[in-house]
RNA sequence: GCUCGGGUGGUGGAAUAGGUAGACACGCAGGACUUAAAAUCCUGUGGGCAGCAAUGCCUGUACGGGUUCGAUUCCCGUCCCGAGCACCA
């Protein structure tokens, strides 16, 4: 009987579907297992082989945590809103929801020849009502919260109501836009659109002017982690910086918390290391210089990281869009800062990146007094220092700091050196090493006891105090788009006001185009009836990572019409154990979700602090394309290695029609018109194509689709050839030549259990060898898996089959075992064979096969001795004894000699169970 | 510039509490079966040298050093590749 995988697959996956094999329910009598994939957006293309490797890795886990006896959670759905609909929509017309609804439908189709098994029961879209309610009832939670420092949590906003009344902001400690300071009375007098000022400074989920990535072609505001190099990331248009009034999400209240929560995560160093980056704690101290325009003085401060270099202090340098610039201008200088600003603004974020290493900077007349070295010194305005960031405000130490060592020397500063012997003639000495000189108290000290000492007297002479920055910034919350979910909010009298949560899910209204209004509103705007009770409603809407980040929690109860979650299904579930998916969203999406998982874990929605246990991040596959080599001015190919005696240009040619880097030239003819009538130069009868490694796209003619290699050799074998490709983590190259090494081994699988033409297993007791070889793969797939090295599985399983084929063992006692290790990787076959062996239900709810050690022990081992390093004979040996047992044995034997050469042993090392080296 | 990974045959990749480098697979070469092809199976396959031969010897994990009886693995330096961050004071 043939290994016919086509009507195999389809039958099983028809089975499992109508049984619902993969359905999944609290069962507290089980331990629960959690394996999720970051869900895809669901594109026009379709799905290549690349994506669905991380969903096979995580298949298997779920269906090896299955036989392990776990209660496994393993869903999948649609992060469905998004900006290519939109643009797509745009551009035909097309309401975005009827070609999100088809791309969901196409990525259905593709998943399900695959066989993977996930409970579709539990699948959410992030733009279905049903599921964007849960997101808009978060931010109206996070609406109605603010972050309170002393508790590190989130806390209803009412309560700092109370505390208004009470002391006013007397005391708080409250993460906030801006430092506010009135008394209990002072909050009394406030007109209730006061209030809702002063509480929109502290709430979670706010309103506030700050600075955006503007991209004017997609007519909307992206947060950092969508803006690549000054372009954004969807489309590659140019970003600009503006001031807007935005909503945004006070992440950076939890920055701490972000990053002290990586510790016990299972994360990739290189993942938390990311995310360590993008939260950027700096310890420091906030410093304050006296600063004096001529006519009157202020307090301004400063951050710095290195108080020890105060004393090499020379300047002052300004952000442009500090508020200190207007104050310090000096009218003899009014002019020129002025002009300086002018052309600052001007730049768009591209060109102030480009041009990042271009000086540029003016003074503002104004001069701060050195708290330490009591002179003045001028005051700077230059673009290299970010107002977004510490103060806004920098002193310059130039000696020490390359950025400021730059701008001393072009515009001719004065340059302290500060550690004794540094060389700073050609560049600044950045490194804190050495001992301090010209630095007062601190002269003598190494630098590392100079920064917590100067940072000391700092705060004793009461100029300032330490201070922890962060680099992580709110998130932005607004789009100006149309296929997102909308905000429950609506505008009363100049107020924001929250919808009663009754309201939800505020559903996204029709328009008649997706385009922005003449008026520059978001496509909101041109919605009928957009509004609540009489007032106008919110236009923007939400980005794409509202939706994705708590999806994982809906999983858990998604079809709770009462809460995003329910207490019992989170108190079962409680968080993802093992999380699969691309390394892109280590800033995005996985910041985030960790933020919102937070902030709800504060509010008692739910009970875990961090919600991805461990990650894995899966490395992306690439295409592999195929050259072709056109002789310059003819129709006529050259074949690889001869192309450089002619002159010829490189075209990519389908990856289809090339086979082992041999092109199948009939079909090349037939491909495009102008290569019907195509001549060849051969190389041994046959045209060898040229390769590279390129991102997979339709341009490259490289994208190979999953759902041709089923066609071809059916999903098991795609699902086994995408695990032994490489490592899972690694980046690697899509190549459809070897595929035919793991269809051959499942052909074999097949083959081992039939016996001329027939399905037959002995019931004859297995030999030592056949037993031992079974529980080495026991033990050696289960700890593969364990460690997501699934690629090494696939080789011992061709390992064990073709031990068997050796052994000519068709027993069932070896072969069932055998059958069950196999079936997350192969589930097809593996099913088929196991209804063939008269079992039943499903493989899935077998066992693990239990790992007996005693089949597998050694008794003797072959001793490698080698003379000098080098090897020279084997020496059987039984284990578990000495090192001076083994030293004797080898001594006694009479091959040595010919080896020593006469020499004298000096010297024997025996390592038991591992080798023997003679020294002479 | 900073941080983190990584360099092993023609190819993808195995092997690190330091212990026979190249498992497994692709490709290639030769052979068996077949009228033939496909399929299947068997043998060989890092490089070099010697031999009719079984075989033997040398060399080999980016490069240069070090530690060690022994290094792909540990340490120092250099080069190259990939990823992330990038005026974050």
């Amino acid at each position: 009987m043939e290994y016919n995988f086509a009507e195999i697959e389809q039958r099983w996956q028809r089975y499992w579907a109508e049984n619902k094999i993969f359905k999944v329910d609290t069962d507290t009598s089980l331990p629960k297992f959690y394996v999720l994939d970051m869900f895809p957006y669901p594109s026009g293309a379709g799905l290549h082989v690349g994506h669905p490797l991380g969903y096979i890795a995580s298949d298997i886990y779920s269906r090896y945590k299955r036989l392990k006896g776990f209660n496994v959670l393993h869903p999948m759905g649609y992060d469905a809103f998004g900006l290519p609909a939109e643009q797509y929509a745009i551009q035909t017309g097309q309401h975005p929801a009827l070609t999100t609804q088809k791309n969901i439908e196409r990525y259905r189709e593709q998943m399900d020849k695959i066989g993977f098994s996930y409970d579709w029961n539990r699948e959410v879209r992030t733009c279905n009502p049903d599921y964007y309610k849960w997101t808009q009832w978060a931010f109206l939670e996070m609406f109605h919260s603010y972050y309170c420092y002393d508790e590190q949590q989130a806390r209803p906003i009412s309560e700092l109501e109370e505390v208004f009344v009470r002391q006013g902001v007397g005391g708080l400690n409250a993460a906030c836009t801006e430092k506010l300071d009135f008394s209990a009375a002072d909050w009394k007098a406030m007109t209730e659109l006061e209030k809702q000022e002063v509480l929109m400074n502290y709430r979670i989920a706010y309103i506030g002017e700050t600075s955006v990535n503007w991209c004017p072609a997609l007519g909307t505001v992206l947060a950092n982690d969508e803006v690549k190099d000054g372009f954004s990331e969807r489309g590659g248009h140019p970003v600009e910086q503006r001031k807007m009034k935005q909503w945004q999400l006070r992440v950076s209240a939890y920055s701490e918390r972000l990053l002290h929560g990586l510790e016990a995560l299972q994360w990739s160093d290189s993942l938390k290391e990311m995310q360590r980056n993008w939260i950027g704690r700096s310890e420091g101290a906030e410093m304050i210089f006296k600063v004096s325009n001529g006519c009157e003085d202020h307090d301004m401060s400063i951050f710095t990281t290195r108080a020890d270099t105060v004393f090499g202090a020379t300047f002052m340098v300004l952000a442009p869009e500090s508020e200190w610039v207007e104050k310090l201008t000096t009218p003899p200088q009014k002019e020129a800062v002025e002009a300086y600003l002018l052309e600052a603004k001007k730049k768009t974020e591209r060109e102030r990146m480009t041009e990042a290493h271009k000086i540029t900077g003016v003074f503002s007349g104004s001069h701060a007094l050195n708290p330490f070295t009591k002179e003045w010194i001028p005051v700077w305005v230059s673009e290299y220092v970010l107002a977004g960031y510490g103060t806004g405000a920098i002193m310059g130490v130039p000696a020490h700091d390359s950025r400021d060592y730059v701008f001393a020397k072009h515009f001719n500063l004065s340059i302290v050196p500060l550690i004794e012997g540094c060389d700073v003639s050609c560049e600044s000495f950045d490194a804190k090493e050495g001992t301090m000189c010209n630095s007062g108290f601190l002269n003598g000290m190494s630098v590392k006891e100079a920064i917590p000492a100067a940072m000391d007297e700092v705060e004793r002479l009461g100029i300032g105090q330490r201070k922890v920055n962060y680099r992580l910034r709110d998130a932005i919350f607004s789009r100006q788009r149309y296929w997102g979910e909308p905000f429950p909010i609506y505008y009363k009298e100049g107020m924001a006001m929250p919808m009663p949560q009754e309201a939800l899910p505020l559903v996204l209204p029709e328009v008649d185009k997706y385009l922005p209004t003449e008026t520059g509103e978001p496509p909101l705007g041109r919605a009928k009836d957009w509004n609540h009770q009489g007032y106008p409603i919110e236009k923007s809407t939400m980005p794409g990572f509202a939706g994705s980040s708590a999806y994982y929690l809906r999983y858990m109860d998604p079809h709770n019409p009462n809460a995003l979650v329910g207490r019992e299904a989170n108190d079962y579930w409680r968080d993802v154990d093992l999380y699969i998916g691309g390394a892109e969203h280590a800033t995005g999406h996985l910041i985030y979700s960790r933020f919102w998982n937070k902030f709800l874990f504060d509010r008692g929605y739910v009970c875990e602090d961090e919600p991805f246990k461990q990650l894995v991040n899966q490395g992306m596959i690439q295409g592999r394309s195929n050259f072709v080599y056109r002789m310059t001015g003819a129709n006529t190919f050259v074949s690889l290695n001869l192309k450089d005696k002619y002159e010829t240009t490189e075209l990519h040619v389908d990856v289809h029609i090339v086979h082992n880097d041999r092109l199948d030239i009939e079909a090349f003819k037939a491909w495009r018109p102008e290569f019907a009538t195509a001549e060849f130069i051969l190389e041994d009868g046959e045209y060898i194509c040229g390769w590279a490694v390129e991102k997979m796209s339709k341009s490259m003619h490289n994208v190979v689709n999953p759902d041709k290699i089923c066609a071809d050799y059916g999903a098991d074998t795609l699902r086994m050839y995408e695990m032994f490709l490489g490592p899972l983590v690694q980046a690697k190259p899509w190549d459809t030549n070897g595929i035919d090494g793991v269809h051959r081994f499942l052909k074999k699988v097949w083959r081992l259990f039939f016996v001329q033409e027939q399905f037959g297993l002995s019931q004859e007791t297995p030999s030592a060898q056949e037993l031992k070889a079974l529980h080495k793969l026991i033990k050696k797939i289960e700890s593969d898996i364990e460690q997501f090295s699934f690629n090494t599985s696939v080789s011992a399983f061709m390992i064990f089959v073709n031990e068997m084929m050796d052994l000519k063992c068709r027993k069932q006692a070896i072969l069932e075992p055998f059958l069950i290790l196999l079936s997350p990787f192969a589930p097809h076959i593996s099913e088929e064979l196991w209804h063939l062996l008269g079992r039943t239900p499903s493989i899935s709810r077998a066992s693990y096969p239990v790992y007996n050690e005693e089949y597998t022990v050694e008794r003797t081992f072959e001793y490698p001795v080698s003379v000098n390093g080098k090897l020279r004979f084997k020496k059987e040996l039984p284990l578990g004894i000495s090192q001076e047992e083994i030293q004797q044995a080898v001594l006694a034997d009479s091959q040595l000699e010919k080896y020593l050469g006469g020499a004298l042993v000096k010297k024997v090392v025996a390592v038991p169970g591992r080798i023997v080296n003679v020294v002479c």
